[in-house]
DNA sequence: AGCACGCCGACT
DNA sequence: GTCGGCGTGCTC
C-alpha cells in the first residue's frame, strides 16, 4: 500500500502520513509536491516529503490526500533535507519551517503562478538558417548565432545580456518564422556568459583570494574572507559570481537586513549586466513569489537577499556569499530561530559547494572554525587605492561639560572641518529625543506600564515611546506623582543631537538618519542619494549610518556616546562594541582624504579597548577569544536557551522549574542546566520572562539532550499556560 | 495554532 | 433546565 510522507505547518513535531488521492497516477507523486490534505476538522497544504509503504498508524485511520497542488516539485531533494536539517536542529516543527519557506500564496492552497518565465527559441525552419547569409541584418544574425548555440531557448534578460536591447530584432525574426516565443517550464540550464564590463584590477591579496576559491569550485569548501572596510570584498564577490554564472550555476548572497541590499545590486548589476534577482522585507509578496520562482527555475542566476533568502530553492547553486556575517541580523529573533549564515554554511556543504562569510570584523565563532582549520582565512589587509586606515583616538569626557552629549573638544574639531568644507559623522546609538523624563521636584521617571523600562522621549511628535513594546502615549504636562510643572528631559537622543547641532551650525546641511527620520519608504535611499551628493556637511544617526553606506569625504566621525555600549549585560557585549566602533569607523575616508574617529569615553582605560584600539581588531579578537576559551564561553562551548513567558510570573516559573526537572530525570551528565532566572529584562510588553541556560562543550551532547527533553517539554501540561521557545546557539540573551 | 469536547457556575 | 467560561486533547 502507498503510504504519503506530509509534512503540515502545525506546531507538533510530527509529520503525517496520507493515502494517496483517488485515481491519481503514482508518477504525480513526488517530493517536494503540495498536496491539499484532510486535517483535523479543516483542510490544510502540506508538502509531500516521501513516498513509502509503511505507516505507524493502522490504514483505517489514514485520511485520502483530496487534491495534488503541483505538476513539479517545488522543493528538490536537497531542498527538504537542508529544511529537515534546520528543524532539527533549531528543534523547531519541520512542517512550519517548510511553510515558513514558501512564498506566503503558495503555503495555502494556491496554484503557482504561471507567467513571467517567457523566452525565445528557435523554430524548425530557424534552425536551418545560415546565420552567415543574413549579411544585410547583423543584429539578426547575432541572436540567431545566439540562440543556436543555446536550444534550450533564453530567457528575453539572457538575449539582451549578449546582444542589447533588441525586442524590434526578436518580433522581426518571430514574423519571419525564425523564433517562438515559449514558457519555460523546468529549470533553465542556459549557460550564460556575463559580458565582462570593465574591471578594476584586482590587488595580490584579492587575486589570492579569488583563485582559491575558484580553485574548488567543485566541492564544498568553507572560507572566512577577512577584509578591513575598503578593502574591496564585493570586487571578489563580484570575480567568483561571474565566473560561477559563466559556468551556468547560481549564486546565492545573503546580506543583512539594513538596508545594504540595494547598494550590492546596483554594484552587481551595473558590472555584471545580468538580471540579478532580490528578496528583502521590503518586497511586496507578488514580487517575492515570482522571485522565489525564478531563482526555483534557475531563470534567476544570481540572488540577493536577506535571511530568509537561504531557504530559496537554487538547482544550481555552485556559490553562496554571506556578507558582512558578523551581523545579528542573520539570526531570527523569533519563531524559528535559525541562523542564516550556519545555515548557509550548511547547505553548501550539502550542494557540494563553496561558502564564503566576509566581514570586516568578523564574529567570534568564524575566527574560531577559522582557526580550527574548518574555514579557510582569507585575508584583505590593505585598503584599496591605498587609503589610509582611519586614526581612532579616545577622549576622555570625565569631569567635562558637556552640550546635547558634545564635548567642546569633539565641537572644535566639528567646526575644523566642516569650515574646510569638508564630512562629518556622528554617530548615537539611540534614537529619540531623550531616554528620560523625569520629575525635578520628586524624582518620578517615565516608566513604561507593559515593561521593566523607561520611556523615550520623542519630542518631534509629542509622545513617550517604549522601544521595548512599540507603546506609545502623550508627553505628561505634570508630574503624575507630585503635580510638579519641571518634568526634564535628561540623556542625549539623536533627536535632541540635531536640534542642538542645528542651533550650534545654522546653515550647515545636516541630516539625521535614524528609524523615525526614514520611516517612509524610499526615505533612506533618498537621504543617502543626498549625503552622496554633497547636500549635508554632517551625517548624524544610529547603527543604520554604520552599516555599509561609505562615505568618501567624510574626514571626522565621533562616537558620541560609547559607554552605553560597554556596560552590555551579556559577554558578548565586548564583541558588539569592537565591531561596532571598527565599523563605523570604516565609513570614513578615502587616500588622499584620511579619515580620523574620535570616541568619546568616561572609561578610556576599559582593557579591550585598549588593545582594540593600539592594536586593531585581530588582536582585539583574538584576546576576546582566549578570555572566552579561560572562561568557557562560546565558541568554546555550546548554548541553548529555552525562554517562557506568561501574563504572571508563576505559570512561567512553574513551567520552567518542571523544565528542570525532566531534564535532570533524563541523568544526561555533559550538559549542564542553569535557572530558571529572569530574563534581562524580566517584564516586557505586559509578560513575565523567564529561561533556562543549557550549556555543554559538545554540540552532538547538547542536540541529543534536546531531541529528548524537547518533545517531553511539549507535552507537560504547564507548557500549554506559557509562550516557551528553544533558541539554539542564541546571540543574545533578550 | 485552531478547534471541539467536556465539565462547572449564573442566568432568562 | 441551558448558555458559555476555559482547561484538555488531538490533528495522519
Amino acid at each position: 500500500m502507498m503510504i504519503l510522507k506530509v509534512a503540515v505547518a502545525a506546531p507538533v513535531y510530527s509529520i503525517f502520513d496520507y493515502l494517496p488521492p483517488v485515481d491519481c497516477a503514482p508518477g504525480r507523486l513526488i517530493s517536494g509536491i503540495r498536496l491539499r490534505v484532510p486535517f483535523g476538522r479543516g483542510e490544510r497544504c502540506g508538502v509531500l516529503l516521501q513516498v513509502t509503504t509503511d505507516s505507524q498508524l493502522q490504514a483505517s485511520r489514514l485520511k485520502r490526500v483530496r487534491e495534488v497542488l503541483d505538476e513539479q516539485a517545488l522543493f528538490g531533494a536537497e531542498d527538504i533535507a537542508l529544511l529537515r536539517w534546520a528543524a532539527d536542529y533549531y528543534h523547531y516543527p519541520l512542517g512550519e519551517v517548510i511553510a515558513g519557506a514558501l512564498p506566503a500564496r503558495l503555503r495555502k492552497c494556491a496554484k503557482e503562478q504561471k507567467g513571467g518565465l517567457s523566452g525565445w527559441r528557435l523554430t524548425a525552419l530557424g534552425s536551418a538558417v545560415d546565420p552567415a547569409a543574413l549579411r544585410r541584418a547583423p543584429r539578426q544574425a547575432e541572436v540567431m548565432r545566439l540562440l543556436m548555440q543555446s536550444p534550450a531557448g533564453l530567457s528575453p534578460q539572457d538575449i539582451t545580456l549578449y546582444c542589447g536591447a533588441c525586442a524590434q530584432v526578436l518580433r522581426n525574426l518571430e514574423r519571419r518564422g525564425w523564433l517562438e516565443q515559449f514558457e519555460f517550464q523546468s529549470v533553465n540550464r542556459a549557460h550564460v556568459a556575463p559580458s565582462s564590463a570593465t574591471a578594476p584590477d584586482l590587488n595580490a591579496d584579492q587575486r589570492l583570494a579569488v583563485d582559491r576559491i575558484l580553485a574548488s569550485l567543485s566541492g564544498f569548501a568553507s572560507y572566512l574572507l577577512d577584509g578591513v572596510t575598503g578593502s574591496g570584498k564585493t570586487e571578489v564577490y563580484l570575480e567568483l559570481v561571474k565566473k560561477v554564472v559563466a559556468l551556468g550555476g547560481q549564486v546565492l548572497v545573503l546580506t543583512p537586513e539594513i538596508g545594504l541590499t540595494p547598494q550590492l545590486l546596483q554594484r552587481f548589476q551595473s558590472r555584471l549586466q545580468i538580471s540579478i534577482a532580490v528578496m528583502h522585507s521590503g518586497l511586496a509578496e507578488g514580487e517575492r513569489e515570482q522571485v522565489w520562482r525564478r531563482a526555483r527555475l534557475a531563470h534567476a542566476r544570481v540572488l540577493i537577499g536577506t535571511r530568509s533568502a537561504v531557504f530559496v530553492p537554487m538547482p544550481e547553486l555552485r556559490l553562496i556569499l554571506v556578507d558582512e556575517e558578523h551581523d545579528l541580523s542573520f539570526k531570527q529573533q523569533d519563531g524559528f530561530r535559525y541562523s542564516a549564515r550556519d545555515v548557509a554554511v550548511v547547505r553548501a556543504r550539502r550542494c557540494n559547494c563553496p561558502v564564503v562569510l566576509g566581514s570586516a570584523t568578523p564574529s567570534l565563532e568564524s575566527l574560531k572554525n577559522a582557526l580550527d582549520g574548518r574555514y579557510l582565512h582569507l585575508r584583505l589587509p590593505q585598503r584599496a587605492g591605498g587609503a589610509a586606515p582611519p586614526r581612532i583616538e579616545l577622549l576622555d569626557i570625565r569631569s567635562t561639560h558637556l552640550e546635547a552629549g558634545m564635548s567642546p573638544v569633539l565641537t572644535r574639531l566639528l567646526e575644523v572641518e566642516l569650515s574646510a568644507g569638508n564630512q562629518v559623522l556622528l554617530f548615537l546609538n539611540r534614537r529619540g529625543y531623550a531616554p528620560i523624563l523625569t520629575c525635578h521636584d520628586c524624582g518620578w521617571l517615565a516608566q513604561c506600564e507593559r515593561c521593566d523600562a523607561r520611556m523615550t522621549l520623542h519630542l518631534s511628535d509629542n509622545l513617550l515611546s517604549c522601544h521595548h513594546c512599540g507603546g506609545q502615549r502623550r508627553v505628561d504636562r505634570y508630574c503624575p506623582e507630585c503635580g510638579g510643572k519641571e518634568l526634564r528631559a535628561l540623556g542625549q537622543g539623536t533627536e535632541r543631537l540635531e536640534e542642538t547641532l542645528r542651533a550650534r551650525f545654522p546653515g550647515v546641511g545636516l541630516v539625521r538618519i535614524d528609524r523615525d527620520a526614514t520611516r517612509r519608504r524610499g526615505t533612506l535611499e533618498k537621504l543617502l542619494g543626498e549625503i552622496k551628493e554633497g547636500k549635508h556637511s554632517l551625517l548624524l544617526g544610529t547603527q543604520m549610518l554604520a552599516k555599509g553606506h561609505h562615505f568618501p569625504d567624510v574626514t571626522l566621525v565621533g562616537i558620541v556616546d560609547l559607554d552605553q555600549a560597554l556596560f552590555g549585560a551579556d559577554f558578548r557585549a565586548g564583541e558588539r562594541m569592537a565591531q561596532l566602533i571598527v565599523q563605523v569607523a570604516g565609513r570614513a575616508g578615502r587616500a588622499e582624504k584620511p579619515g580620523r574617529v574620535i570616541i568619546q569615553t568616561r572609561h578610556p582605560e576599559h582593557p579591550l579597548m585598549q588593545t582594540l584600539l593600539c592594536s586593531g581588531y585581530a588582536a582585539f579578537a583574538s584576546e576576546s577569544l582566549r578570555e572566552r576559551q579561560l572562561a568557557l564561553l562560546p565558541p568554546y562551548c555550546f548554548q541553548a536557551l529555552l525562554r517562557a513567558e506568561a501574563q504572571h510570573r508563576a505559570p512561567a516559573l512553574v513551567f520552567l522549574q518542571q523544565c528542570v526537572e525532566l531534564g535532570v530525570s533524563l541523568k544526561v551528565t555533559d550538559v549542564e542546566l542553569w535557572g530558571p532566572v529572569s530574563a534581562p529584562m524580566e517584564r516586557r510588553a505586559g509578560r513575565y520572562r523567564f529561561q533556562l541556560l543549557l550549556q555543554s562543550d559538545r554540540r552532538s551532547a547538547l542536540q541529543e539532550f534536546l531531541a529528548e527533553w524537547i518533545p517531553r517539554i511539549a507535552a507537560l501540561k504547564s507548557a500549554r499556560r506559557v509562550r516557551w521557545s528553544v533558541d539554539v546557539d542564541p546571540q543574545e540573551m533578550l
